[in-house]
DNA sequence: AATGAATGAGCCTTCATTCAT
DNA sequence: AATGAATGAAGGCTCATTCAT
C-alpha cells in the first residue's frame, strides 16, 4: 500500500479511493503525469479536490498507486499463462500465448508504461517499484518453467531476456509506426527465438 | 530542420544556438524534460534568457532539436560499425561490436532516452521524429547487411528486431537493475541470438 | 457569552464544549492561531470536526471563548493575591507576591498571550474583550488597594501602570533571551518602583 | 540582509524591492500576516506576483525585511535621542523626550509590532532578530548614558527595564483603549519612575 | 542581436465549513 | 446530537514567455 494517508474502511471509500486512482490511470495515459493536473483528476472521479488530498499524500501519492495497478495489470496476466500452461510443454504455442497476451496489455497500457518508465528516472521510489515486481515475475516464471521441464541452466537470464524481447515487440506491434514491416514475419522471428532459447 | 524561428547566418549564431541545445541535451538528460526550465537552460549556454526565443519557438522547440542531435549520436555510430564491418563478415564479432557501442550509447543517453520516448506519446511531432530516424537506420544497415553476403529474406523485419534486442540488453546491462543476473550471460544469449537470426 | 450557537442544556454538552475550549487554548498556545485548523481541535477535544460547529459559529469563536478562560486563568490569581494580602499591609511582600504569580502566569501562557494580543489588532472583538477584562481587573485591584491604606490619589494610573511593568519583567524573565541580564537584579528594579509607586 | 534571492543591482530594482517591502509593511500593519497574500502585495506594490519571487525567496522573506526595516524605524529614533543628549545632562527631559518619540513611533507602527511579536513566538529567526536587536539598542544606551555620567552599577538592567516601561506607556496612550485612564497622569507617573531610577 | 527583469496564468495543496447519514 | 467525509475557494509559488532597454 504506497499511501497512508486514510485507509478507507468503508466500502464507498474504497469506491472512492478507486475512482481516484482509475482517473489517474486514464489521465496519466493520455496526457502523462505533467500533463495532469489534481483538478482534472478530481474531476473525472467525480469528486471535489479536496478530498483526492483526503485519500492521498499528494500527486506522485497516486501515480505510485496508479504504477501498483500498472503492474498487476500487465504482468499478472503473463504470470497466468505460464502457471497454467497445459503439459505436456509445447514451446512454441506457450509463447505464442505470451507473446498475444503482451500485446494486448501493451494496447491498453503502452503509454502509460513510458510515462512510469520515464518518471522511474527521476523518481527513486518508482524505479525501486518496477524493478521489484520485476524481479518477481522473472523469479516466478522461471520456477515455472522449470517445473514443466526446462533446462534450468541460466534460467534466469534466459526468461528476462525472453521478456525483454516479448515486450519490443509487443510495442513495435501496437504501435505500429513502420509501415514498412510485417509484423507477422516479425512474430515469427521472436517465436523462433524463445523456442529456441528454451529448448 | 525543427526550427524555423531564426536560420542564423553568422558563425556565432550557429554557434550560440547549438550552445543551447547542448545545454538542452545535458539538462534534459540529467533531470528530465519538465525538471528543466528555460532559465537554466540559457543559464547553462551561458547565454540570456531572452534569446532563446530567438532561436527556437518555445520549450519544445529545443526538444526537437535535442532529439535530433540524440537519434544522430546514438543511430549514427551504429550504422558506421555496419558500414565499416571488416571482410570476410564474421557474424559474431559485428553483433559483439553492435552490443558494445550501443552499451556506451546507452551509458551516456539512458535517461534521455527515457524522456523522449515518454514524451513521444504525448507529442506527435517527437513520435514522428523517432519513427522517421528509425525508418532510416534499419533501411542503411538492411542494405548494408545484404552487401555483406546476408539473407535478405525478411532482412527488414530481422535488423529491426535485432535493434530492439541490443536495446533492450543494453538497457538492462547499463541501469544494473537485477542483482541477480548475470548480465555476461546475458550477452552470450544476445548474441547466439542474433547470430542465429542473420546465419 | 461569546458564542451563542447552541446553550447547551445538557451537562455532557457543557463539559463538550469545554473540551473543545481547552483543545483551542492548548493548541493556540503551542502553534499559534493559524498554526492550528479545526480538525485539529476536534481531535484533541476527543469529538467530531462537525460537532465543533453545534457549539461554536466557526473558528474564530472558539477564539473569543478561549480568550474569556485566558483571560480568567491570568488575571483572577492576580486579583486573589491581593484581595488576600494580609494585613497590616507590607507593600515589598505584596510586589513580590504579585510578580511571582505573574511570572508563573506567564510561564503556562505567554505564548497564547502574543497570539491573543495580535489578533487584537485585526479583531475588534477580541481587543474589546482584552479592554473590558482589563478594566474590571484594574478598579478591582484598585478598591483593594485603596481598602488597603493605600492613597487613592491618581490609584488607577499607577495600578494600571504596575500592572504593565509587572507584565513587562515577566515576559522578559520567562523568554530569558537576554543572556547578559541580571534577571534577578531586574526584579529587585521593579519591585523598588512599585514600593515606591504606591507608598 | 536576509533575502539573497537577487541582490540588486540596479537602482530601478532596489526602488522595486523597496517598494515590495513597503507594501509588505503596510499590508502587514493592516490585516497582519496570515490576513495578507502575496498576491495583495505585489499589487500594491504595483508589480506582478512572478517578480516578487525574483526579489524574495518567499512570503516569509518579506517579513524578515519588513522586521529589519521596522526595528530601524523604531529604535534608531530612539539611539539618536540619547546619543544627542544635550549636556548637562537632564534626566527629566531625556525621559521625556524618549517618551515623546516612543509614542510617536508606536503611532505608526503599533500594529506592526504586535504582529511580529505573535511571529516571534512561533518562527525562530524572527525571534532572533527582534532579540539581536534589543541587545544592540540596550547595549548602545547603556554605554551613552554611562558617559552622560550615569551611575553604571546594573546601567543594562536599569536600561532594559525602563525600555519596557515606555514601551509599555506608549503602547496604552496609543491604543487609548481605556478611557478612565488619565494618560497625562500616567505619563508624570513613568518619567519619576526612570528619573528615579537612574538618579 | 541581446539582455534579464517582468508578466500572469496555472499548479498543487490546505482548511474552514457543510451535509448526508 | 453526532459523525467525518466532502466541498471548493483561496493561497503560495513556478515558469514559459514577453518586452523595455
Amino acid at each position: 500500500m504506497a499511501s497512508n494517508v486514510r485507509v478507507p474502511q468503508q466500502e464507498r471509500s474504497i469506491e472512492k479511493k478507486n475512482k481516484i486512482i482509475q482517473a489517474g490511470y486514464e489521465l496519466f495515459s493520455e496526457v502523462g503525469y505533467y500533463g495532469t493536473n489534481t483538478v482534472e483528476i478530481a474531476k473525472r472521479a467525480g469528486v471535489s479536490t479536496g478530498i483526492v488530498y483526503g485519500y492521498f499524500a499528494d500527486k506522485r501519492d497516486i501515480l505510485i498507486c496508479v504504477l501498483e495497478i500498472y503492474i498487476d495489470r500487465v504482468y499478472k496476466p503473463l504470470a497466468h499463462i505460464v502457471d497454467n500452461a497445459p503439459k505436456p510443454l509445447d514451446l512454441r504455442k506457450l509463447a505464442l500465448s505470451v507473446i498475444d497476451k503482451t500485446i494486448e496489455l501493451h494496447e491498453q497500457n503502452a503509454k502509460l508504461h513510458n510515462t512510469l518508465h520515464s518518471l522511474a528516472t527521476t523518481d527513486e521510489a518508482v524505479n525501486a517499484q518496477f524493478i521489484n515486481l520485476e524481479n518477481k515475475i522473472t523469479e516466478q516464471m522461471s520456477k515455472q518453467l522449470v517445473k514443466l521441464g526446462i533446462d534450468k541452466e541460466n534460467i534466469i537470464e534466459k526468461v528476462h531476456l525472453a521478456m525483454n524481447i516479448v515486450q519490443s515487440y509487443a510495442h513495435e506491434t501496437v504501435f505500429d509506426s513502420h509501415s514498412y514491416i510485417h509484423y507477422c514475419v516479425m512474430k515469427d522471428l521472436v517465436c523462433n527465438i524463445l523456442v529456441e532459447l528454451f529448448k
